[in-house]
DNA sequence: TGTACATCAGTGAACGCGCGTTCACTGATGTAC
DNA sequence: TGTACATCAGTGAACGCGCGTTCACTGATGTAC
């Protein structure tokens, strides 16, 4: 679905094959850390030659960075869908926690990658994931500041909330993928302290004395 | 210190060598994650032979089980006295959040570990960690349950507001370590951050309706 | 106190193996005329 | 439309290297008498 490319070209041929190797790198990655992963085992798995690596990555860490922009890419789009909604802010809260359940149950993979890399061993991978979730930050504190009652909140005030609604959100993805994996609480557990934790965060919004 | 053991006896030695390996690993994890961390790079290190490493542990994901023991042990430390403060919830926010940034400047590399290994490529290593962040947890439930206004509160809405807060100390720690990287924002800036995280968290709870 | 024996942390050599990287190459695809 | 040439994704063989694990061993420390 490249923008540039024609389809059944030699480019977009190549396309494919990059794909495939960020598809089976991001598969070999649920069972350990970006810095373990071996350049021969992605090509193995996509059914290249060792050498064939070199033709579409550096290295894996560069690897890595192109993996941060699909995860992140698709993480992107969640929290556009959750900026738009409109409810009231109890509704809002239910059915953000059930996006973020669907989003986990669809890309599994994308959530363990994003937190074990987050504070992983790859700086250029590390450094990569903190931008992009500055710039959501950045995103939810602009939704924010437009609500009824921000105008008295500063911009570095907007910024806490919305980096403490960031983290809830990752957290939640976090836990949500510990249950998936029998490592922690159940879904619906999750799911409810979820829930109790946004309600309590929103209180403490509108208590706020700017 | 071991307390089973007399010291300069043959056991006493080897408990230094096996705590030698420990620092030496902890050191080598500053700059990659368990699960590429070799069995000869830790040998190495210490001064020993490769085939030594196997009179104290079965492999690598068995020293890091040891690992986070150790780390977590600090941590704990840092805990209980934070539950143990007794003054008015401002001040204890800004003693809190002081003693973090203390915290991390003293054992950067427990900070480190746990918050790579947290969500890392190691199950056992994972498992050992939530299991003691979950103690963490309902000692800091504990506490909060015997504070004034606290009688209304239930079992889990405790566990809710104590998970937030060890959330949010890890998560201070790690913001705190970042800056010592160069890799975000500066201490001061997070430490603002955080005391004013804090507040709102402090405000919601006040106003919850158990 | 002296002696004979047991323990066991650490040695050092060896093994087979998979790793990342290099290189000249091949042959299908694409381009120019 | 047909031909001659250019491009370049992927090949396959080779390399040196460090890995985890095994094994019989050594020699200082500890114990029993």
């Amino acid at each position: 679905m490249s923008r540039t490319t024609a389809p059944g070209t030699r480019e977009a041929r190549k396309q494919q094959t990059r794909q495939a190797m960020l598809d089976a790198a991001l598969e070999l990655l649920e069972e350990q850390s970006l810095s373990s992963l071996g350049l021969r085992e992605v090509t193995r798995a996509v059914g290249i030659t060792p050498a064939a690596f070199y033709r579409h990555f550096r290295d894996i860490p560069d690897l890595g960075v192109a993996l941060v922009e699909q995860a992140l890419g698709s993480l992107h789009d969640l929290v556009q869908v959750l900026l738009a909604e409109q409810d009231g802010p109890q509704q809002r809260i239910d059915t953000t926690v059930e996006l973020i359940r669907q989003y986990v149950a669809e890309h599994p993979a994308h959530v363990r990658f994003v937190a074990s890399e987050r504070h992983g061993g790859v700086r250029e991978v590390r450094q990569a994931i903190a931008g992009e979730l500055d710039r959501f930050i950045e995103e939810v504190a602009g939704t924010l500041g437009a609500d009824p009652g921000a105008e008295l909140w500063s911009r570095d005030e907007l910024r806490m909330l919305a980096g403490l609604f960031v983290d809830q959100m990752v957290g939640t993805a976090c836990s949500f993928l510990s249950a998936r994996l029998d490592e922690g609480p159940p879904a619906d557990e999750v799911a409810q302290t979820a829930r109790d934790r946004m309600r309590l965060v929103q209180l403490g919004r509108q208590h706020w004395l700017p």
